[in-house]
RNA sequence: CGCGGGGUGGAGCAGUUCGGUAGCUCGCCGGGCUCAUAACCCGGAGGUCGUAGGUUCAAAUCCUGCCCCCGCAA
């Protein structure tokens, strides 16, 4: 089949060399306009976009589809299009063009968490499972019928980097077969069902640490927000990062007369305490201005008591 | 010229205000104690203090240029 491919991200790049090398051809790819990125805001054309470029792919730049960006894409005449984290919704003049309609790889087992962050929200909520739907685009947001989903289990610490890797993978193999199924006309797509729930795109505001809460929340926040935005919190006014952190099973009566927040050593385990008479375990950190480096590093140059605030 | 922090033995830091040849907590190596140990005791190796130049009797510390790393903001 001749096909044409959306998406923006790093994962969606990896789906794009996928099926590049499939018996399928790719005839196209649409995906956002360069960006600037990093501190000096170098103009940097998206990762699937330096894919598309790298394998001689055409390839569609457009942040909103118009008349132009339908035309491009009606041009290149592909039987079915598939979408995976585009980051724009696509309207239905350009959704009609493909005899097949698109095909979006959701990271999330839908009804549940549609919108731009399955992944995180997931986690962030302590969901036992999730995985990944596939299903035909319509105009709202992940709303279409379903084609396939394929469960699978969160894992112990599992962050939301690591679990996106993995959907990418578990993704990939559900494509394929969905792919087989389109070009045999023998794919059937049932509407979705169960409750909703919205997974918002989520801000830097939303990866501040919260102390007073459950050291199981905040571990569930630490894992959700890495690698983006990543969890945070305030020492000395100054944004610190936590990358890595567990529950503790730790308690106790010092622990309850701690102030929360509270950074201490238990047998060399760095420690927070937390809400409920919880404590947190940190791994891995980042003072603002320096590189990351393991709790007990950051402990260890330390002078006096410390607090952070949340 | 967006704002800010930082480059000191393998790691994380102190020392820079008020120049005088480097310290802390660890790690590493060797020895001891112990049934044993990530615990404890003794000893040891390891540093052109990012880099280039300047001031000085003397620079990690003062002055100037450059390189690199990182947080925030976009």
């Amino acid at each position: 089949m001749k096909i044409l491919f959306a998406g923006t991200t790093a994962h969606a790049a990896q789906v794009l060399k996928h099926l590049v090398s499939s018996k399928h051809e790719v005839v196209s790819v649409l995906t956002r306009k360069d960006a600037p990125v990093g501190r000096k805001s170098v103009i940097t054309p998206s990762p699937v976009a330096a894919v598309a470029t790298d394998l001689g792919l055409p390839v569609i730049k457009a942040n909103q589809l118009g008349s132009e960006e339908n035309q491009l894409i009606a041009d290149a005449s592909p039987d079915l299009a598939i979408v995976i984290a585009y980051g724009a919704l696509l309207p239905v003049s350009t959704i009609s063009i493909p005899n097949h309609g698109w095909l979006n790889l959701h990271y999330s087992l839908l009804p549940q968490w549609r919108g731009a962050a399955p992944v995180q929200h997931s986690i962030l909520n302590g969901d036992k499972v999730t995985g990944v739907t596939i299903f035909r685009l319509d105009e709202g947001m992940d709303t279409g019928p379903i084609l396939s989903q394929v469960p699978t289990e969160i894992q112990a610490g599992e962050t939301s980097g690591d679990l996106l890797q993995r959907l990418t993978h578990i993704g990939i193999s559900a494509l394929d077969e969905c792919l087989a199924l389109v070009e045999s006309n023998l794919a059937v797509f049932k509407p979705q069902v169960g409750p909703t729930s919205i997974a918002r795109k989520l801000s830097r505001s939303d990866a501040k640490v919260d102390w007073s809460a459950n050291s199981v929340a905040v571990e569930n926040l630490i894992l959700a927000m890495n690698p983006e935005p990543m969890a945070w919190t305030l020492l000395a006014n100054q944004p610190f990062r936590i990358l890595s952190a567990r529950a503790s099973k730790v308690h106790g009566p010092e622990l309850t007369a701690m102030e929360v927040g509270s950074v201490f050593n238990f047998n060399n385990r760095i420690m927070v305490s937390c809400g409920n008479e919880t404590a947190l375990e940190l791994v891995k950190v980042q003072p603002s201005g320096k590189k990351e480096m393991t709790a007990g590093d950051w402990f260890r140059g330390l002078s006096g008591s410390v607090v952070f605030y949340g």
